[in-house]
RNA sequence: CGGGGCGUAGCGCAGCCUGGUAGCGCGCCUGCCUUGGGCGCAGGAGGUCGGAGGUUCGAAUCCUCUCGCCCCGACCA
């Protein structure tokens, strides 16, 4: 049989990512222009992320609920830089039950006009903030160019709502939920990430402030992985969303939103994965170990008890495990086939293994083999997959870190543009950033807090720069 | 929306120029064989050739129209 690879990171990038996706089946384009249909594999994945950001959010006071797909048209018009913002990329109903609507409704792209329409009913007094709401939901925004997973005309998030008593509660709210993102990326995902606040230009459409955390994918191009939203006043007074408060005195809440998307199984992708195929970090992983059976006849039913009670062991260790028992396929086939779709740890169990009490364990991220006798098997493995989570993160942050510089002048930035993330200083003019978006094809990611702020000039204009913030290509 | 490409078996493709029984590889099914890095042998199933018109004795092939998708650019999580 022809060995069929992966196209290389290194020959073609995209390539790789989209034969990636498709081989590991973690999705599959669908029917739909633009939509994509995301397979166990993948959906797993989702699920993993759900469990772990829903508990989060948990831990920190938020309840889930759930709002309508639909939007009147006219509730996206009464936050103005909201509905210019999203205008372009709006799904509309025009029709229904046979006949033509009186108003349209909008497919959601976001739920913030149709939660405050909804908030401004349950909000009375003080004594109902804060008002903490999460929801899980999918939403749709038109696209040009779609990309599985990082950019799809239809995908799944979760928006966060709130809404509080004071400003300053807002802002600590919005920079809490960034913080429980950042966490996330890092310490599950095995991702690090840049944290802090968009530019202007950058800002969600309606919100007072915007930060992000950014991720550095394998080509050194930036990943937009979360955002969170300081929303102010913006929406509340265009949807009335009052309170009494403790003067007496009516006042608009101070909101927040944040979210996350399916686009972060691209983001895992683009930052672990090689060139035989997906890796994910364990604790996202949907199986964790395969225990591949060998040999043949008499042998092999022995071989296949042993494995049966090893998988025992370990699910009872909170692993999710699978055993190959298909005598149809190679062991070296097999071995292509689990490496391609991800799973974290390859055990391999054959005659001679045995006759000498031990099997073989094989790292998806390193492929370091090494024998493991029977009675270690469940300790070994649960260490191995810790110190794979560990060694993904550091791999990764070596990554970055090898990848972003401090750039002082506008040909240095030029002669970089394509090295990853350059830290600059910029006068703060939208024009200018555009100047450089449009000739140099970088954009500002965020203002972060781990760059250290201290003033110098501009690299374009040689105005006064406040700090340094992070450009990058970016998807 | 501009530029390019492609629609033929589940997937990847050839056939089209020069009209004449619809093919190849992989996958799939059955049986045998094999099993420590993508095994082998034999047999088998599977296609309104994207769709609609037209030319012709005859169209996957020529003509007209149409639909869809992918890639590259302008917008975006």
């Amino acid at each position: 049989m022809a060995t069929d690879k992966l196209p290389t990171r290194e020959a073609n990038f995209s390539e790789w990512y989209i034969e990636l996706v498709r081989r590991a089946k973690l999705a599959d384009y669908s029917d739909v222009k633009g939509c994509m249909v995301i397979r166990p594999n993948g959906y797993a994945i989702w699920e993993n992320i759900q469990k772990v950001l829903d508990a989060k959010f948990k831990d920190t006071g938020h309840k889930n609920a759930y709002f309508p797909l639909l939007i009147p048209e006219s509730f996206l018009r009464k936050e103005a830089e909201h509905v210019e913002g999203f205008s372009p990329q709006l799904a509309v109903v025009t029709h229904a039950g046979g006949g033509k609507l009186e108003e349209p409704y909008v497919i959601r792209p976001t739920s913030e006009t149709i939660i405050n329409s909804t908030f401004a009913k349950w909000i009375q007094s003080y004594r109902d903030l804060p008002l903490l709401i999460n929801q899980w939901a999918n939403v749709m925004r038109w696209e040009m160019r779609t990309r599985l997973f990082l950019r799809t005309t239809e995908f799944l998030w979760q928006e966060g709502h709130t809404c509080h008593e004071t400003e300053e509660e807002a802002e600590k709210e919005t920079l809490q939920m960034l913080e429980v993102y950042r966490d996330f990326a890092e310490n599950t995902m095995a991702m690090p990430v840049m944290v802090g606040q968009k530019t202007d230009s950058e800002r969600f459409a309606g919100a007072v402030r915007t930060y992000s955390i950014e991720a550095m994918m394998q080509d050194k191009k930036a990943l937009q992985a979360g955002t969170s939203h300081n929303l102010g006043q913006n929406f509340a007074k265009a949807f009335n969303t009052e309170f009494q408060g403790r003067d007496g005195k009516q006042h608009h809440v101070w909101q927040t939103s944040w979210g996350v998307s399916t686009r972060l199984i691209g983001a895992l992708i683009m930052t672990h994965s090689d060139d035989a195929g997906l890796i994910v970090p364990p604790k996202l992983a949907a199986t964790h170990a395969v225990i591949v059976i060998i040999g043949k006849g008499e042998e092999r039913a022995q071989v296949k008890e042993k494995a049966v009670a090893m998988a025992s062991d370990l699910k009872k260790a909170g692993l999710q495990v699978i055993v190959d028992d298909d005598e149809s396929k190679g062991p070296g086939f097999k071995f292509y086939e689990y490496e391609l779709q991800g799973v974290c740890l390859r055990i391999e169990l054959g005659p001679k293994d045995l006759q000498k009490s031990q099997c073989v364990m094989v790292r998806r991220d390193n492929r370091q083999k090494e024998f493991v006798n029977l009675a270690d098997t469940v300790s070994k493995a649960t260490s191995l997959l810790d110190a794979m989570q560990k060694d993904l993160f550091e791999k990764a942050k070596a990554f970055r870190d090898a990848h972003t510089f401090e750039v002082n002048s506008y040909e240095e930035m030029k002669a970089k543009a394509d090295a990853g993330f350059l830290l600059a200083h910029w006068n703060g003019d939208a024009k200018v950033e555009k100047r450089i978006k449009d000739e140099l094809g970088l954009t500002t990611r965020n203002r972060a807090v781990t760059v250290k702020q201290a003033p110098g000039k501009c690299v374009m204009t040689g105005e006064p720069s406040v700090g340094r913030i992070v450009f990058a290509k970016a998807y």
